[in-house]
DNA sequence: ATAATTAACGAAAACGTTATCGAAATTTAA
DNA sequence: TTAAATTTCGATAACGTTTTCGTTAATTAT
């Protein structure tokens, strides 16, 4: 019942707990005599080492904790899982945290990621994140931390984003070129990096099309949610009836117009045609199915754990680091919600 | 640069580590002088307690595991949500993994949170596992285990489910009382308890409607899929028109078939009424929208870890522990895919 | 006054592992 | 045969915390 020890493999084969140690780990000035003697005894007792003394004593736990701000979320679930396969190839362990897009509560899980001694960090900052200092105190703990798709530009460390500016441009360059002309744009407020930046997209599109910025075709929501964009898609119905296409900075959003608008008898894409951003699992069974920005969570994760392990290995020789920021492609997925009917 | 200790602490303070330890938790035989000597030099520090070394003093981690088949699930996402939540508000953190499903690595996973020493496990089975030996293994091991929703009836201890058999049968019966009389179902492999126990409601509920039960009329397919739910609709409308509704034992299921029967022509609720499992979010968006069977995951996950704790706290007293089973309730949610038109 | 109690602190062991260094014991070289 | 090199192992310190059990000094009781 009690757990066998390198004390317990050491006493009954009458040896120290140094040689028993060195023994399991091959050690060269172990005979090969001990060493069987050593290893049969440690399989017949099922032993495993105690990962508390190895971690007090080699200052590393094989754990990284990863923050994002929601879990049942398609494309963090997909960062999640790229992040937990990579780190499992590599020995480690992931701690995975909700922030529920809070400042706060991502402030208060970093607090005790460091007080449960994590080898690393991986953050994907909350909307409402603008201070950072909480970021530069884990650095200062000496912990090495990789910031992932919601990032800041003020922090300096190993990022992984995607181009959200180009992605925006190319998935509103698609509404103009499929012949839409008034263009809307439906998005969160201008605080999130990625925000700002597929707002950006929009208006460069617009602007190497020749089509005129309007304000008035910029809808503004809070939550990004499926409701919001119902009721984003309510508004155009009665007040914008010119608008013939609309890019969504989510997929939920996209969808929540696509559904209402339907509702409200038009026909997309023929009326409107609309694109979304994410390629959540959703956007293949809407009617028509939505085309979509792919935003490739699980490659992210992957990209961020690999940064992540780089910088504790780095870290742990020595070398000084040099911050990279690692871009992971996007592409649009056509289908069916902006495939203009050909007249 | 260096992280402070207690034994830093002690050396500038002209103390002993003991006193330092005691003074910062409050002992009473530390006078209220050192203490508030102590409790102001370690503030200015920024000292945290070195969690491996308390961890191997102690014996715990407060790191409990948790292993699902899938992240990228509306539903495990949703217990995934419930599980680390109630154990941040009781100090423990959770490693989330997933198994895809798969026997071998949900095996392996085990170990390796094992050696990692963890408090507690959570396992939701995959759906291939038969053999049970490597839960037995936890509990030898002495580490407490709950079953949640995928769970076997062979195996000994505390439990978290839904009670499938009712909520099918519920589905099922909402199906007739509409005036549905040739019922199909499609499900995966009779391996998974739920799967068995969803038939059997299915069953249930044709039998006490004094309906027939036919085989013919029940679908088997292999990955529970979108796709898989479409093939199914393909084959009913080819060789089933007499089918008027469907219960299907995943919402990704039913929504595969409400897609691809809409596509063949037939009108969703009018020619076929069609119910599913789960309350994914997608239900809510497909035209109609998807009637089925709430499964409340994050209630689960919140049931499970409390029960986790529980069973920790009671081996810590070293009292005997009677393993329960607890029923979180279901209900079902009827949307339009099921309200029959009054002729 | 001395004895008994209380207050305040420290020494030390323990949790289990790792790695350095030195010490025997054995082998090879001279 | 003696000196040098090699093989094989163990003693020991260290990682940082917790807690038991003493020990001293100060206080109260007699």
């Amino acid at each position: 019942m009690a757990k066998p020890t390198l004390s317990k493999i050491a006493k009954t084969l009458g040896l120290s707990v140094a040689t028993v140690s060195k023994a399991l780990k091959d050690y060269p000035d172990i005979s090969v005599d001990t060493k069987r003697k050593v290893k049969d005894l440690a399989e017949q007792l099922n032993y495993k080492p105690n990962s508390y003394a190895q971690s007090l004593r080699n200052q590393e736990s094989k754990i990284v904790g990863l923050i994002i701000p929601e879990i049942v979320h398609h494309f963090f679930a997909n960062i999640i899982l790229g992040v937990v396969k990579t780190a499992e190839k590599n020995g480690y362990m992931v701690i995975t945290l909700q922030s529920d897009e809070k400042y706060e509560v991502e402030k208060m899980q970093i607090e005790n990621l460091l007080s449960k001694n994590v080898d690393g960090i991986l953050i994907s900052l909350a909307d409402n994140t603008v201070d950072h200092k909480h970021i530069k105190g884990i650095h200062d703990s000496g912990v090495p931390v990789v910031l992932l798709d919601k990032i800041s530009k003020l922090i300096q460390c190993h990022k992984i984003v995607i181009d959200d500016e180009k992605a925006a441009f190319n998935a509103t360059k698609h509404l103009i070129e499929n012949g839409c002309r008034r263009v809307a744009h439906i998005r969160g407020p201008l605080k999130p990096q990625t925000t700002i930046d597929r707002f950006k997209g929009y208006k460069r599109a617009l602007k190497e099309s020749n089509i005129e910025f309007d304000n008035k075709l910029v809808f503004e929501t809070k939550n990004l949610s499926f409701e919001d964009g119902r009721d984003i898609a309510d508004n155009i119905f009665k007040n914008h009836k010119d608008i013939d296409g609309i890019f969504a900075m989510t997929d939920l959003l996209a969808t929540g117009a696509l559904v209402r608008l339907k509702e409200l008898g038009l026909s997309i894409p023929n009326d409107i045609s609309i694109i979304g951003f994410s390629n959540w699992f959703l956007t293949k069974i809407t009617t028509p199915r939505l085309s979509t920005v792919n935003q490739p969570g699980f490659e992210m994760g992957v990209a961020a754990f690999n940064l992540l392990l780089e910088e504790i290995e780095e870290q742990k020789k020595g070398n000084e680091i040099i911050y990279r920021t690692i871009e992971i492609p996007t592409d649009i997925i056509v289908r069916e919600s902006t495939k203009k009917l050909i007249n």
